[in-house]
DNA sequence: ATAATTGTTTACCGATTGGTACAAAAAAGC
DNA sequence: GCTTTTTTGTACCAATCGGTAAACAATTAT
């Protein structure tokens, strides 16, 4: 039978897309099938844990991504602010100015997060943590950057809510924009509620 | 055969809480009905609807709630910053400091969002709207208060993700404290990105 | 008391779910 | 060429899915 295109790892781009779109319960084995061109016994040579190891590969391949496109030029650049415009640049770039959701993010909400809490947690600690960083890289002290860090992190999970559940696209690029000055402004400026 | 006690209306936020739990599509009709202590025939007797009745009007209920106790004092309070308060006390409550989720969140980034568009839209535009009135009573222009609203609505979205994923209610703890600040500055700060 | 309404039980429906078995086909190694 | 390994198609599985039918019990109205 004709081989088609589908190596290993092209497939599973698809199945990241397939997850995004309908969630992991509503990807059916059958809707997989057809969309990845794969019958199902090919899909369980693929992965014989069936769906979980899908998702669980799917999750890993999203998490280097962000590793290798956003996480390690925040910890290594030599110019700190210059890698988070780069990272604010990527972020709006891979979720489609928030038209496309975050599978990470929308497993938290979800049952299944039990079942991949290990990589759900990572995902969003190692961001938080080389963004963190970065911001000590600036000037900040730690403790402040550390807030500073979950603050961007989490308005950009909520934009992502948000601009979905109103379907407007700007709700996102605004949001981009505050967390972005959010991440630039210097250390001296007190534009926090650690004020008096 | 005995009544029990079941209500029609004590029946909605038992599936309330099992559509947070479970999801939509993950909350299974033999599952409603145990939880709910109702057979097949009851539940398909108070809706007819099936499972899309349900849901739809366990999101009217949840509207209904946000209405009375956050949105109609927003609107109508005689001191705006009081409101504004006891908006960030209620919500803190309500998802008991992250470890609840909020369907309407949910559903908007799974793939029921279709469905109840129109529900999870109400949701969120109402309530964006009835804060920035209270902002603008408060002594903010117009522009200024939405984007400040949707600024705070946003971050206690993502602060729920990204509290549920790092399974750490102080994220959560955390975000409500910057969210206040933000909300109660006055209008003479220029703490945002409107600058220069 | 009796009739109409309301609520519940139970059995059942076809369709689909995730997953398995296995043989045939294609590709790769020799 | 042949053999071995990798890949695929098909048929099948028990379990469960959302939903229906209808007989029956309980409540309410008359």
């Amino acid at each position: 039978m004709p081989k088609i295109i589908a190596e290993r790892s092209d497939v599973i781009p698809v199945l990241a897309e397939i997850f995004r779109e309908y969630g992991y319960e509503g990807a059916s084995l059958s809707l997989i099938a057809s969309r990845t061109g794969l019958g199902k016994g090919s899909l369980y040579h693929f992965f014989p844990g069936g769906k979980e190891q899908m998702a669980s590969e799917v999750l890993r391949e999203i998490d280097g991504w962000f590793e290798d496109a956003v996480y390690k030029p925040l910890r290594d650049a030599d110019d700190p602010r210059a890698a988070i415009l780069e990272m604010c640049r990527s972020v709006a770039t891979y979720f489609w100015s928030g038209k496309r959701v975050c599978l990470i993010g929308a497993f938290a909400l979800d049952n299944v997060r039990d079942r991949f809490s290990d990589a759900i947690r990572d995902y969003f600690a190692v961001w938080q943590h080389s963004l963190q960083q970065a911001l000590v890289r600036g000037g900040h002290d730690a403790d402040r950057a550390s807030d500073i860090a979950e603050d961007a992190i989490l308005s950009i999970q909520g934009a992502l809510v948000l601009s979905r559940a109103l379907d407007d696209t700007a709700v996102f690029e605004r949001a981009m924009s505050r967390v972005e000055t959010g991440l630039l402004a210097g250390p001296d400026q007190g534009n926090g509620h650690t004020g008096p």
